[in-house]
DNA sequence: CCTACCGATCGGTAGG
DNA sequence: CCTACCGATCGGTAGG
């Protein structure tokens, strides 16, 4: 059923309706849809953490109703299966990664976007539970979120190669083998979340910059 | 009962003994012990290899014992349990790094040293199943096992650490932070076995010519 | 969103 | 080194 603007009338004969009840508090309330994402984004984030500190095979889901307050059926109602859970962490992280790349868009040269994209994606991974799934195992995943995780993976690592090649052709990087430094570079970024701390003496920009400093001395022309 | 060389005659009265079959076919036979200590070798190293493919909680014991040919109780005759098997799985590895670390000492200076022990520990990785501890969680050790695990690697940073002070010393190193270096390159080279596959294009010795020369570029004085 | 429950896996052991 | 088996955990579901 479509239908255009929502009405502001409430509609007649429909006293104590769902609908009804949406335009209440013009709509200060978030709808329904909007509070279940909140709660699944809740659940997803509770899960990387969780994981993250303790491993997913040794985190249960009662373990995660546990700390959301709620029983382990309810989880069901926000995602499929455990794995599905996991996918979505995964999903989660590699959407920092495409704001880290919507980022880097404005650099002059190849070299100058590399570095934007490296340093954003540090940034937002430091600042955040969502590292977890850089450390997973794939090998938890279903077979097609494998291959979907892997894809997506793939595909970034394809625009910082992509940078690489720009840079060289203008001038502002040396020529390299791309495929084997994005594999090293990007080794290093996503063992930060392996020791980094947030109460440490270092915050994510520092460690941004730092990286960024090594790459810049490692590969510029 | 401590004695000196093994007795080339039998001892009397001891016609069909265990310490007698010892020196049958001038001991071109392996012993006990030795035979044990190989057969404890196939199963890490079946068990490492797994681990990797399938993942720590995706590969079973009767998994381990159908590849080797036994049944699943054998193979508790030559480990504890289960955490057991991933802890040795986890000191393999780090014996390689003690390889690495006794080639290291004839390097001329820090820088030497550095690029000495990096492109030693690279090569026995790559040659190895070893590599499969890098990418285990350590949550999946025993409390004990975990920390003396991380011991062992925090050792294994620490005499990076001190080849890049004793660089910055002689020279051959320009000023760095060595804590957030050693993180840098330590996270970049303990990814390679994400990535690195035996039959590809890259030999694991190219793979540490690369990775030195990129770090040569980035920290040199 | 909960109570109650099932089924399967799997690490580990008994006993020979 | 094997046969047989136990106990516990845990993901997932029924039904309301």
């Amino acid at each position: 059923m479509t239908m255009g603007p929502k009405a502001k009338i409430p509609a007649r004969k429909a006293p104590a309706s769902r609908k009804t009840t949406l335009v209440r508090w013009n709509n200060a309330l978030q709808s329904r849809d909007e509070i279940n994402e909140a709660k699944r984004l809740a659940l997803v984030r509770t899960a990387g953490t969780a994981f993250k500190a303790r491993g997913f095979h040794n985190t249960s889901l009662e373990d995660l109703a546990a700390a959301l307050n709620v029983t382990k059926p309810t989880l069901y109602y926000y995602i499929d299966n455990k794995q599905d859970l996991l996918y979505r962490c995964h999903q989660y992280a590699l959407d920092l990664g495409d704001q880290a790349h919507d980022y880097a868009r404005d650099g002059q040269d190849g070299l100058e976007k590399l570095l934007r994209m490296l340093s954003r994606y540090i940034e937002l991974m430091t600042d955040d539970f969502a590292a977890y799934s850089l450390l997973s195992d794939l090998n938890d995943l279903s077979e097609e979120h494998k291959t979907a995780i892997q894809k997506r993976r793939r595909a970034f690592d394809t625009v910082f190669r992509n940078f690489i090649n720009e840079g060289i052709q203008d001038g502002s990087i040396r020529p390299c083998d791309p495929m084997l430094t994005v594999a090293w570079f990007m080794g290093a970024v996503n063992a930060i979340p392996r020791w980094f701390d947030t109460k440490g003496r270092m915050t994510g920009a520092d460690v941004a910059a730092a990286y960024a400093d090594l790459l810049t001395r490692a590969i510029r022309a």
